[in-house]
DNA sequence: AGCACGCCGACT
DNA sequence: GTCGGCGTGCTC
């Protein structure tokens, strides 16, 4: 073994530690990749041998004894311990909090990477003969009781039985106290099993061409902008490309934006697969997650599925990666390591020589412009299977009209023959609550929180105000708290002031509101979606939720109630997001029989890009718009990066931007020129969850300036002096200027 | 990030 | 006289 290992550590430090080895002989395999457990200070941690070797710039006196090796092999293969290292230089974060992010909790805790054996609950003779109504008090035994008779031979495991809400597993062990059910250890969890029972649809000529296109790339990088409409087969070229992948013995990695909203996705893959799989998402628990990890890495999960940090699944035989809906935002991390998930999956796809589906109906202009340059090979599916039509769009100028707590009376109109046709009308509002602002007509006060610079918004029927923003609440005043008036007034709608109109306009038919308040129960966002796919005239209406993965067919109208904000937003990409939105809440309609048609409502009726979009379509939009951003020398003619800093006090942030800035400036000038320093300005928001926020823009026309100034300027910042106050981060390629 | 060390105000 | 405020420096 070599004399000095070099760890990566989970603390927010730009260096890696130098160790001696643990003490006595090392595991066969020990070396970089393992983690080691490590004296830190006067704590431990678990860090990640990223490197070995015989020398050491670190002082003797200095340098400590690793306490033990935590895994006998290296736990990262070198692909995805390279790719790590390269993403912590790409985003110019700290390695160990780069590995941090990669690896389930229970590694970063100094877990072994093995399965554990797993509780596994059975009913007995004695339980099956039992009537659940004979344990009358027990309520949560006899629910169990009869759940253990459903599951039958099948019995369940330790997460599902953590599922049960309760205490199921205290319930389990009072039955086994009666004799009613047993349990045993299991080694090996089961992993999902697809089953493989769905018909498999002949490829139509232009699925076919993706599918061949992947063939021939063969054992090659690939990157391929899959550009379809809603309902034209995205999924069915996602299937047999993971069919051929698999039959040729390799793994599948397929991302997938909140996976809790793509449940049809995940349906199809299961129905249709005969494969284990492994699935990760934000509904697992610490060792579910580990028993997913450890099964793609064994390369037992031969699909792996799952949202952003799935990105970083281990695959020892990977073949292909999919990435649906490239445009959505979710891909990017928010905090802490700032990530793009679509990124990173192209850049790791070419580093093992794989191919990589990029699939949306709405590109983002970056991947577009990747297409158009030829970086990626451009393929379109542009019919909707059956033959089904596009849904038409018809703008609305709301201008001077009279709007029913937002709806206009064309809209109404509208509304009023789909539902006498028997159709479903779904309408489009991205703000939840009852109103946005809460106003005293006698002296115009608002109520403002009291922590951001925004307005409380009213939820009237939980009876509160609440910020969106940070979450703070508070009772409604029943007076104003400035001038005593009592005449307190809601401006503005959200989505729960919109569903009490409707039922007054409406009072036959049954609306549906889907919001994040009206899905927050266990179970509930399930039972709307049931709810809204049973036939009948009904209306949908919901924010942002609605826009993605689920199709409801019976739909025929759409309502955009308020599309200006899109229009002129402070965020340059504003207007693209729209453009996404759009065509997304448009694709939620409409089927062969039953095209369906999409009002826009809006107070700027002439903008361009809107005539654009829908004239012609998004793909002509977003041409138009490449070229304003060309124009104006932004992404993805540009590289930015943000640097945002908060603290207590207002001028502590941009303190330590004007410091950071003086310094960029001063590296501008001599090394990395090219590079632009604007700011350091305010945040668009200032004030939030009571600090104060400010940020410093980098951008640059090319990448490779904006990366040399960032080596140079980065590691630096902490040891400004102004760095102190502030609470900063750094965000390479920012998705929102917030 | 933690967590020590280290110098100046209100308290048993 | 002490307990404790958070400024500053370090972690192999």
């Amino acid at each position: 073994m070599a004399r000095i290992l070099r760890v990566a550590l989970p603390v927010p430090l730009y260096t890696c530690y130098d160790y001696l080895p643990p003490p006595g002989p090392a595991p066969a395999g020990a070396g970089r990749g393992c983690r080691v457990r490590v004296p830190f200070g006067r704590g431990r941690r678990v860090g990640v041998v990223v490197g070995t070797g015989d020398h050491t710039g670190v002082p003797r006196h200095k340098l400590r004894r690793a306490q033990a090796w935590l895994d006998p092999a290296p736990l990262l293969d070198e692909p995805l311990l390279s790719l790590l290292e390269w993403a912590a230089g790409y985003y110019h974060h700290p390695l160990g909090e780069v590995l941090d992010a990669a690896l389930p909790t229970l590694l970063r805790q100094g877990e072994p990477a093995e399965w554990r054996a797993r509780e596994h609950w059975f009913i007995t003779a004695q339980g099956r003969e039992t009537d659940p109504s004979e344990l009358k008090r027990a309520v949560r035994q006899a629910q169990l009781l009869a759940r253990l008779q459903a599951a039958g031979e099948r019995g369940l495991d330790a997460a599902e039985l953590a599922e049960i809400p309760g205490q199921a597993r205290r319930a389990a062990r009072a039955l086994a106290d009666r004799g009613l059910a047993v349990s045993e250890q299991r080694a090996n969890p089961e992993l999902l099993e697809g089953e493989g029972c769905e018909p498999r649809p002949e490829p139509l000529p232009e699925q076919q061409a993706v599918l061949d296109r992947l063939q021939a790339a063969g054992d090659g990088f690939q990157p391929i902008l899959l550009e379809g409409v809603t309902g034209s087969g995205k999924t069915e070229v996602y299937l047999r490309a993971t069919e051929q992948a698999l039959a040729a013995g390799r793994q599948v990695l397929l991302l997938v934006p909140e996976i809790g909203l793509t449940p049809q996705l995940l349906h199809r893959f299961r129905r249709r697969l005969a494969v284990p799989m492994a699935v990760f998402h934000s509904g697992l628990n610490d060792r579910e997650r580990l028993d997913a990890w450890l099964a793609a890495r064994e390369g037992r999960a031969r699909v792996v599925i799952g949202t952003r940090s799935a990105v970083f699944a281990p695959l020892p035989e990977p073949g292909l990666i999919l990435v649906d809906e490239e445009h959505d935002t979710s891909f990017k991390q928010q905090d802490g390591f700032r990530y793009s998930a679509r990124d990173l999956a192209v850049m790791r796809a070419r580093r093992l020589g794989v191919p990589v589906l990029l699939g949306t109906a709405t590109p983002s202009l970056e991947s577009l412009q990747n297409a158009l340059s030829g970086r990626y090979a451009h393929l379109h599916l542009r019919h909707r299977a059956g033959g089904a039509a596009m849904p038409s769009f018809r703008v609305l100028d709301v201008r001077g009209r009279p709007l029913r707590e937002g709806l206009s009376p064309a809209l109404q109109e509208a509304m009023a023959t789909h539902l006498a046709a028997d159709g479903q009308v779904l309408l489009f509002l991205n703000r939840r609550g009852f109103a946005p602002t809460l106003l005293c007509h006698e002296c115009g006060w608002v109520a403002e929180c009291r922590r951001c610079d925004a307005r409380y918004t009213w939820h009237r029927r939980a009876g509160r105000l609440r910020c969106h923003h940070c979450g703070d609440e508070r009772p409604v005043p029943r007076a104003c708290p400035d001038c005593g008036s009592v005449d307190l007034r809601a401006v503005g709608q959200g989505t729960e002031r919109v569903e009490r109109a409707l039922a007054e306009l409406y009072p036959q038919v049954p609306v549906l509101r889907i919001d994040r308040d009206s899905t927050r129960r266990r179970g509930a966002l399930d039972a709307l979606l049931a709810e809204a796919g049973r036939p009948g005239p009904r209306i949908l209406l919901g924010t942002q939720m609605l826009a993605k993965g689920h199709h409801f067919p019976d739909v025929t109208l759409v309502g955009v109630l308020d599309a200006d904000h899109g229009l002129y937003g402070a965020d340059f990409r504003a207007l693209e997001r729209m453009a996404q939105l759009l065509i997304q809440v448009a694709g939620r309609a409409g089927r062969a029989e039953r095209p369906g048609e999409v009002l826009i409502q809006t107070h700027h009726p002439e903008h361009p890009l809107l005539h654009t979009l829908l004239g012609q379509g998004y793909d002509a939009f977003a041409r138009a718009h490449l070229e304003e951003r060309r124009a104006a020398g932004l992404p993805p003619f540009a590289a930015m990066a943000l640097l945002r800093a908060e603290a207590v006090q207002a001028g502590q942030a941009r303190g330590f931007l004007q410091a950071a800035a003086e310094r960029a400036r001063a590296l501008t000038g001599s090394e990395a020129g090219g590079v632009m320093v604007l700011g350091p300005v305010p945040a668009p928001m200032e004030r939030r969850a009571g600090r104060y926020r400010a940020q410093l823009l980098l951008q640059a026309g090319r990448r490779a300036a904006l990366h040399r100034l960032l080596e140079r300027w980065v590691p630096g910042l902490s040891e400004l002096p102004a760095a102190r106050q502030a609470r900063w981060s750094l965000d390479v390629d920012p998705q929102d200027m917030f």
